[in-house]
RNA sequence: GGCGCUAUCGUCUAGGGGUUAGGACGUGAGAUUCUCAAUCUUAAAACACGGGUUCGAUUCCCGUUAGCGCUACCA
C-alpha cells in the first residue's frame, strides 16, 4: 500500500515500447524524460520491449527502434542488445515468468479463468452501452464453482485470466505531478491479465517486470492514468513496494488531439530521413511540457542533451498536452544547421541525402533517360528537395472532380500506410484499391505521380517510391492534401 | 454515456494575492545585403467563464464550460 518514499535503492527507469511499427515520437519523448531522470541520479535506464501483441508484430521494428533511439543519443544501460542482469529484456521471452505469478494470483483469490468467447463479451458490451450503461465485463466467470472450472478445463475450453477488482472502496496513489488520483473500484474492471494465447497483458507484464527488474520511477504518458489503480491493485496483491508514477503530458496535433500519424509525422525514420539533426529534435522534445528553466541561454531555448542532464527538472513539468509545432521545431533545426562547421554541414549532407546509398539507385533509375549527365538533376529534382505541390491543372484527372480526387489521395494515403515498402506490395495494394474504387490505374498512378514528383513526367513511380522512403512518401501525400484543403475550391 | 486529467499570446512557455503579465517560434513593419536566407530593431498578440475568500485576484477555493485521455484477450 505505501508508495515508494526516498528509499536507498538505486533509481532504475525504464521505456517500454512496443514493436508494432515505426518508432514513434512519443516513445523518443518519454524515452528522453526517462533518460534525464536516470542520468540525473545515477540511476539505470531500461530498454525494454513490450512485445506480448503478436498479432500486431512487426519483425523489423525492434532494430528500427534501437536505432532511432541512439540516432538521439538516448542510450540506455540494459536492454535486449546490450544485455543486462534483469533480463530477458524482451516480453515474449518471459512469458513463462507471467504464467507463473498469474497462477500465484489464482491461488490467493485475487485472479480467475474466464471461460467467456469473444462473441459473447463482444455482445455483452453491445447490450450494455444500448442500456446507456458504462461497458465492463459483466462478472460472468467470477465466481465459478469448482466443478464448473474442472469441467470447462477438462472440455479443453480456452480461457484468460482476469484480475478479481474488489467490488467495494477505492484505490488511490499519487502522481508526483498532479498529487492525489482516487478511482472507485466500480469504476475499475476486472482487467484480463492472461491472454488465451498465453502472453501476457500490459497490466500484468509491465506490473511484475516493473518489480523484478527493480523500477523505481514509471515515467509514463498520461494515457496510462486511467488503468494505473489495476496496476496498484496488482502490486497490492503481490506484496510488493509502490514505484513512484508520473504521468507525462501528451504531445498533441495541432487541433489538441493526441499526436497521430494522420495529422503528423510521427515515425522517427521520417525525421532522420527528411534531414532533421536528432539535438534539433532532442532540444525540441525537452521544451514540451517545460522542465527546463525559462531564463536558460537567456531564454533562446536552445540546449544540448548534457545541458539538459544538468538542469532539466522533472518537478517544473507542465501537465497540460504541448502541441508538437513543426515550425519551431524547424526553426531549431536551422539554428543547428547554421551552427555547424562547413566540413561537418557537408558530411551530414554526405551522409543523407548525399549519400550513396540513396544516390545509386536513382542513378540507376534515370540512366536510359538522360542524354548529358547534367540532366541528371532536372529527373530527380523531386527526389532532393523537400517540396513540391502540383497545381490543379497537373494533378487533377479529366472527368473527375477536385472533392473526388482529393477523397482520393485521402484513400491512397490509408492504402499504403499499411503497405509493406516493397515494389510488389505498393503496386498490389494501389491496384487493388484501383479495382476497389473503379480509378482507372492510369489515373490512379498519374495522380499520384503528380503529388509526388510535381509533374506527370517522372521516372517509374513505385521504384521512386521506395528510394524516396515510405515516411517521406506518406508525409508528402499528406502535406499536399493539409495544403489543399485550405485552398478555396478555385482556379488551377 | 461513465471515470479521470487539463486550462497564460496562434504555438512552446515564465510568473504568481498588488507586475507595464516576461521570453521563444510564427506573423507585421523597418534596417542591412547584388538576390534570397541569416542578422539587427520594432509592432501586434494571452491569464476560458461564473461565484466565493480577500482591502485587492490572472494567481487560492468551489462550480461551469471547453479540450483531451481511458473505457479491448492493443500497448
Amino acid at each position: 500500500m505505501s508508495q515508494r518514499s526516498d528509499s536507498a535503492a538505486p533509481i532504475r527507469v525504464r521505456i517500454a515500447p512496443s514493436p508494432t511499427g515505426d518508432p514513434h515520437v512519443g516513445t523518443a519523448y518519454i524515452g528522453l524524460i526517462n533518460y534525464l531522470y536516470a542520468r540525473q541520479r545515477n540511476g539505470q535506464f531500461v530498454l525494454r520491449i513490450e512485445d506480448t501483441d503478436r498479432t500486431r508484430f512487426v519483425p523489423t521494428s525492434e532494430q528500427m527502434i534501437f536505432d532511432s533511439l541512439r540516432w538521439l543519443g538516448l542510450n540506455w544501460d540494459e536492454g535486449p542488445d546490450v544485455g543486462g542482469p534483469y533480463g530477458p529484456y524482451r516480453q515474449s521471452e518471459r512469458t513463462a515468468i507471467y504464467q507463473e505469478h498469474a497462477g500465484q494470483l489464482l491461488a490467493s483469490g485475487h485472479a480467475y479463468r474466464c471461460f467467456c468467447t469473444a462473441e459473447k463479451l463482444e455482445a455483452d458490451r453491445k447490450q450494455q452501452i444500448a442500456a446507456k450503461l458504462p461497458p465492463r465485463y459483466p462478472g460472468t466467470c467470477r465466481s465459478l464453482s469448482a466443478e464448473a472450472i474442472e469441467a470447462y478445463l477438462a472440455a479443453g475450453l480456452p480461457f484468460v485470466i482476469r484480475m478479481r477488482v474488489p467490488q467495494e472502496g477505492s484505490t488511490s496513489f499519487t502522481d508526483e505531478l498532479r498529487g492525489g488520483i482516487t478511482f472507485d473500484h466500480h469504476n475499475v474492471d476486472d482487467q484480463v491479465l492472461l491472454k488465451s494465447d498465453g502472453y501476457p497483458t500490459y497490466h500484468l507484464a509491465n506490473v511484475v517486470d516493473d518489480h523484478l527488474m527493480r523500477i523505481t520511477d514509471v515515467i509514463r504518458a498520461e494515457e496510462w492514468i486511467s488503468s494505473t489503480p489495476k496496476h496498484v491493485l496488482l502490486y497490492q496483491f503481490f506484496g510488493w513496494e509502490l514505484p513512484r508514477f508520473w504521468h507525462m503530458p501528451l504531445l498533441r496535433n495541432q487541433d489538441k488531439s493526441k499526436i497521430s500519424k494522420r495529422k503528423n509525422p510521427v515515425s522517427l525514420i521520417y525525421y532522420r530521413e527528411a534531414g532533421y539533426l536528432p539535438q534539433a529534435v532532442i532540444n525540441f522534445l525537452g521544451l514540451m511540457g517545460g522542465g527546463m528553466p525559462a531564463d536558460f541561454n537567456n531564454g533562446t531555448e536552445k540546449f544540448t542533451l548534457d545541458e539538459m542532464i544538468a538542469s532539466f527538472r522533472h518537478e517544473n513539468i507542465r501537465t497540460g498536452g504541448p502541441v508538437f509545432d513543426l515550425t519551431k521545431l524547424k526553426w531549431l533545426n536551422g539554428e543547428y544547421i547554421r551552427a555547424l562547421s562547413p566540413d561537418a554541414f557537408y558530411a551530414a549532407l554526405r551522409s543523407t541525402l548525399l549519400s550513396d546509398a540513396y544516390l545509386q539507385p536513382i542513378a540507376a533509375l534515370i540512366q536510359t533517360r538522360v542524354e548529358l549527365l547534367s540532366q541528371f538533376g532536372d529527373l530527380t529534382g523531386f527526389l532532393l528537395n523537400d517540396n513540391t505541390h502540383p497545381p490543379e491543372s497537373v494533378f487533377l484527372p479529366k472527368n473527375r472532380s477536385r472533392e473526388e480526387t482529393l477523397a482520393f489521395v485521402a484513400e491512397q494515403l490509408a492504402v499504403l500506410e499499411t503497405a509493406d515498402w516493397q515494389p510488389a506490395s505498393i503496386e498490389s495494394v494501389l491496384k487493388q484499391l484501383s479495382t476497389d474504387k473503379q480509378w482507372s490505374v492510369k489515373e490512379n498512378f498519374m495522380l499520384l505521380r503528380a503529388i509526388l514528383t510535381g509533374s506527370t513526367m517522372s521516372p517509374p513511380l513505385v521504384e521512386s517510391m521506395v528510394i524516396f522512403g515510405k515516411a517521406r512518401t506518406l508525409d508528402r501525400m499528406r502535406r499536399f492534401l493539409e495544403t489543399e484543403k485550405k485552398r478555396p475550391p478555385a482556379k488551377a
